[in-house]
RNA sequence: GGGCCUGUAGCUCAGUUGGUUAGAGCAGAGCGCUCAUAACGCUUUGGUCGCAGGUUCGAGUCCUGCCGGGCCUACCA
């Protein structure tokens, strides 16, 4: 089986939160360095997500052409992503080439099939800016409480839903200008109201999906008046040009597709990037996502916060199956509640919690990649507190695991040398047996959560693997046995340092960097999953190892103190 | 307004198709160990499972109502 694996591409206006992180990237990279570890072949894409109005007046304000300021923020979460581990087998951009000619070809496919109507509609233009306004972007007075920073689409103080023509002395967000007006446009409309009851058998037949998943599809499709058309063009200059295939699209001059069309089509045009950059054919992206052409024994995971859902399991299912081509349709569907930061919401546009740059910038990926997966938001939204995440940190990080490596590994150099000491055969196969007979359920429960995909269940039974160290010392007491029986003592050691191995390759999916820390430090680059008690023998007698420096070090009240106050208001 | 999710020990959470005395980690208490990042191991105290009804031989689990928290509601992405 081969899997691919794509997470929701972050959009291009900033650097993301550790809520967005959690939601998408992290778990997505979690999976995609288990099913590798446990030798599958895995293509693991993500990309940004670069057109939109959002992205054309962050360029504005930061004073530069919205194609330099893509290019610029790409490249700073890239290199963050780096930072936190995210193995994508290429990251790529939707402005790509690749992007646009595909996201042109469904439309065109899309319209061929009939599921392309162009409706005449009314749209805000703000001269002063000279461009349309997107709903939200229009501000006015509530029509139905008075409340004077109503937006065109809702009214924030009093919930209300609203149209931009019915705000009261209606201003532009942008230039707060006035001088607004309501023109005719003509768009493009995905006709998906046409294949509901595909749709919806579809979803019916995916019985394991998270309810979260489900429940938000089933609630699109038949809430109301059911699942509406969408418009997928927009009056924008910064886009995909639209375009029916490689022809032009009469009347539709000067537009581009809307980002929620051409942001999933990434996906795909994100392999056909990754073929560029590594000099592969087109055959060879193709047998990713290609049903005739090699995708056959593919499995698709998709992950994405909630707020992401709708436009996969609908809109863009829609795309897929409505171009009537073989293309790869989603296999599961990952989505993840929010993470709450200290009893709010973390907020890009309010800059209130935990940014990217600044995580990493205090504490190593690994911190925080523990802490947020263990506490992954999947039943419900979950919070960050500083005293759970030092907690957590300390114990389960520097006690549990690190302490473990660093007990076993300075009583070997003290009793021994720095390599694993001779023993008796027989009495290392014994202990080999007797740990191996502890790890064994565990590691088949880990296996088990991991390929479900439980993130929470995982990083508890990873943690409860960890503890089998603890507990095998405690029990054996190599310290107490060697002042009688040097031998015996050396035998424990013997499988101890072994698994110090076997814990780095388990772990490394979530915490790659001190996974590999721990093996340079063994002195090894076996990363076989363990599979039976043979995984316990990979470092044989006088194979040498490097006492590691502390792998995870304590944080203590003070720099906690310290953070909570630093994070407490607006970033910078 | 409508819909969905959620409420289990001081805290963070597990609890499979309803089935005996409701579990884990952290925090608290006691004991042990001394190799180790004052770390580790063992034992242990905490719960009317939000509230009130109902179905059932039996309800944390199913139904109804109420209360609290969260999210979504289609032109931000």
């Amino acid at each position: 089986m081969r899997v691919l694996i794509t997470s929701a591409i972050p959009y291009i206006n900033g650097i993301k939160h550790l809520g967005n992180l959690v939601g998408s990237q992290l778990p997505a990279d979690l999976y995609a360095r288990f099913m590798r570890a446990r030798g599958h072949e895995v293509m693991f894409l993500c990309a940004t997500d670069e057109h939109g109005t959002p992205a054309e007046l962050a360029a504005t304000k930061a004073g530069k052409p919205v194609a330099d300021f893509c290019a610029e923020m790409h490249e700073v979460q890239a290199t963050i992503a780096k930072g936190f581990g995210m193995s994508f087998d290429h990251f790529g951009r939707s402005s790509s080439p690749q992007n646009r000619e595909l996201t042109q070809y469904f439309a065109g496919k899309l319209a061929e099939n009939d599921l392309i109507a162009e409706v005449t509609g009314k749209q805000v233009y703000s001269n002063a800016d000279g461009r349309y306004l997107p709903d939200r972007y229009i501000e006015g007075t509530c029509p139905n409480c008075g409340y004077d920073g109503a937006r065109g689409d809702q009214c924030e103080n009093c919930t209300k839903q609203l149209d931009p023509t019915d705000l009261l002395e209606p201003r532009s967000a942008i230039s707060g200008s006035t001088d607004l007006e309501v023109r005719d446009t003509k768009h493009l409309h995905l006709r998906q109201s046409t294949m509901v009851d595909q749709l919806e058998a579809w979803i019916d037949s995916k019985k394991d999906w998270p309810t979260l998943t489900t429940s938000i599809a089933r609630k699109w499709l038949r809430d109301g008046d059911g699942l509406q058309d969408r418009g997928i063009t927009r009056d924008l200059d910064w886009g995909v040009p639209v375009k029916n295939g490689t022809e032009d699209w009469p009347g539709m001059e000067g537009k581009v597709f809307y980002v929620w069309f051409d942001a999933p089509i990434e996906y795909i045009a994100c392999a056909a990037e990754w073929a560029e950059a590594n000099g592969k054919s087109e055959a060879d992206w193709q047998r990713w996502w290609r049903t005739d052409k090699g995708a056959d024994d593919v499995k698709y995971v998709q992950f994405m916060g909630k707020d992401n859902v709708p436009f996969h399991t609908l809109s863009f299912p829609v795309t897929i199956l409505g171009s009537n081509e073989p293309w790869k349709l989603v296999d599961y569907i990952k989505s993840f509640n929010f993470l709450n930061y200290d009893g709010g919401q973390f907020s890009t546009s309010k800059g209130r919690g935990i940014f990217m740059d600044q995580a990493l910038e205090i504490l190593p990926a690994d911190y925080w990649r523990w802490w947020l997966l263990s506490h992954a938001p999947e039943n419900s939204d979950s919070e960050f507190t500083w005293e759970n995440f030092q907690s957590s940190v300390n114990k389960d990080l520097a006690n549990v695991l690190g302490n473990f490596i660093s007990r076993i590994t300075k009583f070997c150099r003290s009793k021994f040398s720095e390599a694993v000491p001779a023993a008796p055969l027989d009495a290392i196969a014994q202990e080999r047996a007797g740990l191996w007979a502890s790890l064994a359920p565990l590691i088949k429960e880990y296996e088990t959560h991991m390929e479900a995909m439980e993130v929470r269940k995982s990083a508890n039974t990873l943690r409860a693997i960890w503890v089998v160290g603890n507990e095998y010392l405690q029990n054996t007491a190599p310290w107490t046995v060697n002042k009688t029986d040097p031998e015996a003592a050396a035998a424990i050691v013997h499988v101890s340092l072994n698994l110090i191995r076997l814990f780095a390759v388990v772990s490394s999916p979530f915490i790659p960097h001190a996974a590999q820390q721990m093996m340079d430090d063994m002195h090894t680059d076996d990363w076989s999953w363990p599979e039976d008690e043979s995984a316990l023998s990979a470092l044989s007698t006088d194979h040498a190892f490097t006492v590691p420096e502390v792998l995870f070090a304590k944080i203590d009240d003070e720099t906690r103190e310290g953070w909570a106050e630093r994070f407490a208001g607006k970033r910078d």
